[in-house]
DNA sequence: ATGAAAGCGCTAACAT
DNA sequence: ATGTTAGCGCTTTCAT
């Protein structure tokens, strides 16, 4: 191996340049006093000897480390791979979080960290102390993890929440990202009553994902607004394929069936599906579906799925930018920011009547 | 903000075990000359206090970083990402690379570099100075772009190749590691032989991806062996949906049409499935379809697609593992690597005659 | 087998 | 506006 090197080091520029360290290195992190002239006499050198900085050693003098941390779940990352049904979450984030961060001369760090484990607090230090990162983003259902939140407060690493619920009393409350899923809910509401249903069911998530109750907050502020009332709609799953399939059978054997079913994440909704063919109802001739997500999975029905669209990637990057500017200044507000979600119309949702 | 020291640092361990720094250091990078009892000692500091150190610091003191790159082709992972059809080849090479990392306690940065781009030096080069990392891992169609193993050698950081074709001349060979194409396509060929198809037509890939020739050249292996023939069989197609569809036209369209297709990737199997339905041919009654790559696609259609699987997370897990024991020993034999394709039999295939 | 000293590349703090 | 000094946490010499 050999020991590697820096190939050109900041002592290479400021001798090219013949200037001090100290000018150089005012000229890499575009800071004050420098003269124009001196600046642009080092950024000539800067180029021509092609030198970037070390983030090592930039670290190491007590700067930034340019590095920011995602972490996402591990046990439910690792199976979503594994079942190699496209993992459109991770995808996103990479896509909005590594290009934002690329933006600005940061990396993301993509890491895993185990939720329901007594070692989390052990692995995230770990990680901290490893990497010395600027920031980290938090997903559900991480964002609302006290242990984690505490952690990254006593190492005093900003951290970014997306879908966070509340502020733990006596922890940072970070910045908060969400995305709008009472919204989202009420637009797939909307949507379906405008298609003159009335009758519509609901399938939730998990309640330890506090998004799932937004989601079922819109769906019945919207009902309630029409004057509707929600009983025997709601059945709860669990993000999981098969509570999809108790919850879907419960709405659709009642002898006053929903005419149409929004659920809470694709899983579920493709598990509707299921039940539906089983049950000899046709999509969207008998029933109408609405799907939460827009993973890739619902473009792959037939017909394909109407869905509410998170928007995963948008969300990420503005959590990169948000962690970034608030290194730079601290103070500044960083109100909670609430994405619009997407909606996309496809083949799942008709007209009341016009079949069944 | 403040400037965040590190918590806990050699030297607390050093004067809490009370040795020096050296040996605390030994016991950490398992290095000889260390009695077993002042090695329990330290280590027992060590995990009291918390103790995990420094990447930054290491790599600074000219030690390891650490740190492994997984250089991407950018605009094609871009577009998939963008596409939203699950990114299969990321998703799977984080789960084997990121893991495998994570138990030698290194990381793996995913890194996105312009393959049909002038500035590729640069960007490289940048990362490089940036991360200082102990390795990087090449995919398709960097594995052979000879800018890119330049600049790798030139700042002597190892490489491991997935799926390369041959060693540059003047270029460090790196490690080689390759999925069985041409295996692959024999084994897809042979269960539609065994199957009763005689005709067997192959819609190849672009010659910019080595392993598009291997594919053409298993399937044309088998068939020879089988003492079959190969003429009117063979469509030149580029990885891309519109050229399979242009491909699949071809090759049914003819008069004396395959009863079976295998196409190079899954792109093109779903645009033979687009043209088999236009030209009213069923699938597997009519015409029996094999694709190549197995991403999440092909359990979407009806029928879902018998595929030959491309074990990315596995080749990836083992090129990172080769990577850091090359580390360790650099003589170690590095030769050619080649991991074996799996085959998922599903619903596109049947006997020959059974239908159409 | 252990320790002390020097230095990696950079920036914060302190001159000038 | 610019330069000098000290030190970040660790590993590599080089002693002992």
């Amino acid at each position: 191996m050999g020991r590697r090197r820096q190939a050109v080091t900041i002592k290479h520029v400021a001798a090219d340049a013949g200037v001090s360290l100290q000018t150089v290195s005012r000229v890499i992190n575009n800071e004050p006093n420098v003269r124009p002239e001196m600046r642009e006499k080092v950024q000539a050198s800067i180029d021509r000897l092609g030198y970037v900085p070390s983030i090592a050693a930039q670290r190491m003098s007590g700067s930034r480390s340019y590095l920011i941390l995602a972490l996402n779940d591990r046990e439910r990352t690792i199976a979503d791979w594994r079942a190699r049904q496209g993992t459109d979450w991770v995808d996103q984030m990479l896509l909005g979080g590594m290009l934002e961060c690329a933006e600005h001369g940061y990396r993301l760090i993509f890491e895993l960290v185990d939720t329901h484990n007594d070692h989390v607090e052990r692995e995230l230090t770990a990680a901290i102390a490893a990497l010395q990162p600027d920031g980290a983003i938090l997903t559900p259902p991480h964002s609302d993890n006290p242990k984690i939140l505490a952690v990254l407060a006593r190492h005093k690493v900003p951290f970014a929440r997306i879908g966070a619920q509340t502020s733990e009393k006596g922890l940072p409350p970070g910045i908060l990202v969400s995305m709008d899923d009472e919204g989202g809910a009420r637009t797939a509401t909307r949507h379906l009553l405008d298609l003159g249903h009335r009758r519509i069911g609901f399938i939730s998530g998990p309640t330890e994902y506090r998004l799932a109750g937004k989601r079922v907050e819109g769906w019945r502020a919207e009902m309630e607004a029409a004057g509707l009332g929600v009983d025997g709609l709601l059945e709860a799953g669990d993000f999981t394929y098969q509570s999809g399939v108790r919850a879907a059978r419960a709405l659709l054997t009642r002898p006053d069936r929903p005419s149409a079913i929004i659920a809470s994440n694709d899983q579920m909704a493709l598990a509707t599906v299921e039940i539906a063919d089983e049950l000899g109802l046709s999509i969207p001739a008998d029933l109408s579906l609405v799907s939460f997500d827009n993973t890739p999975l619902v473009r792959f029905t037939r017909p394909a799925l109407t869905a509410v669209d998170q928007p995963i990637a948008d969300t990420t990057a503005r959590a990169v930018r948000m962690l970034i500017a608030s290194h730079r200044k601290p103070d500044a507000d960083m109100g909670p920011v609430v994405m619009p979600m997407g909606f996309e119309i496809r083949g799942s949702t008709a007209p009341f009547g016009k079949g069944g």
